[in-house]
DNA sequence: AATTGTGAACCTCTTCACAGCT
DNA sequence: AGCTGTGAAGAGGTTCACAATT
């Protein structure tokens, strides 16, 4: 399901636990929202508190890239903040490329958080001969069929797939072709791709069959 | 994070791993599809294959919930689908609420897939009033003000959060009031629920800052 | 006195390996 | 002979608990 993430090394070449990066990414947030408030310091516990995880989490989930705090007294939140962003690469801009513009990808499309987080779409790609040639946020929606070339041109760094979930694995063998190492895939379908490919899967139905399966048992067999 | 799932017990009264309920679903879809083509029987190696798991993982897998293949033999593709719909609940109509009707909400709303799997929206709310009373997918969207009336009356299920960072937690604290035990949340905040409520996180953002982290270790520091 | 950083213990999930059916 | 079901071993991730530091 998750490929590539998780053969990533650290300071001492150890591999990171994929759950390790989820929570870096939400301590992130916290830091963002703290730092607004002009909040200087911030426990390893309050962290915590704000994330749902014990202390001894944070800690060590820190302890993986480095020591940023200072003992008795925390961590200074700005700095913490910057650390994280360089770690997680968020100290750059990414040019994302939509494949698919239906509901989903014309929703993500008008999606503030990418703007401001650093994300920008560079290159829209579809099949339908009546979506080619629209515009949407000022790109002009490009022919699926010239995928390798617009996606070099585009100098695209993560593709992300709302394509339904027949046409998935051809467009994710397309993409490996043109070189794309990072993909975002909002198809409910398994991808198959190279182990230096990494695929991060968004599936909205397994998430609600979860809740299904969690409301079956609450209210199940005695 | 994650709440409510992964203390759910099973046949033998054993907790089941939160990625063993990921998994069913992603085998229910794979089953669907051989249905699809009149293929009677599959192997766990097959549906491991399919889905970039181990075939041990299969079995084991479904061992936590009975004994549903035939030695030597394999799995009836039909009966399998069968068990894992009920293991699942899928086998009933589970009735949605969307709280949030902008962009994300909308995509959401006309998402065919919520509907072939038997999740219907049956109630919309915000609390734009340009938005209130305005219709979609044939339903009025209602107050937000009145949200513990409208889920009681409405029947619901499941919530989907589909509202600004900000106001995600005060609308979780009014969905618990209102004796929901189910959200699917897209706000990108940690939700603080009491544990008899499951909540599923679908946050965009932190996929994609996966991804550059990925990218930015490939990429990195020899 | 407070709080970090981390080795060790603990727990959970995955894989192995093989007995048991068909 | 082929494939499942599962106890036991192994791997991986989390929590404990305490020395180190401010």
């Amino acid at each position: 399901m998750i490929t590539g993430l998780g053969e990533m090394a650290n300071r001492y070449n150890q591999k990171i636990a994929d759950a390790t990066i989820g929570r870096l990414s939400r301590y992130y947030r916290t830091l963002k929202h703290l730092e607004s408030y002009d909040i200087e310091t911030v426990s390893s516990e309050e962290l915590a508190k704000r994330n749902n995880v014990t202390s001894a989490q944070v800690r060590k989930d820190f302890s993986f890239f480095g020591a940023f705090g200072r003992r008795g007294l925390g961590y200074n939140v700005s700095e913490l903040r910057r650390q994280i962003e360089k770690i997680l690469g968020l100290d750059q801009e990414w040019h994302l490329a939509l494949v698919g513009v239906g509901n989903i990808g014309k929703a993500l499309l008008n999606f503030r958080q990418f703007e401001e987080h650093n994300f920008k779409f560079r290159l829209l790609l579809d099949s339908d001969p009546e979506k080619i040639g629209k515009r949407f946020i000022g790109l002009e929606v490009r022919n699926l069929e010239n995928l390798n070339e617009e996606v070099r041109k585009g100098h695209v760094d993560i593709v992300v797939i709302a394509v339904p979930a027949e046409a998935a694995q051809k467009v994710a063998d397309d993409l490996v072709k043109a070189g794309v190492k990072a993909i975002l895939n909002f198809a409910p379908t398994s991808l198959m791709v190279p182990p230096d490919v990494t695929v991060r899967n968004q599936n909205i139905v397994i998430e609600i069959e979860r809740l299904s399966f969690a409301l079956t048992q609450a209210s199940g067999k005695p």
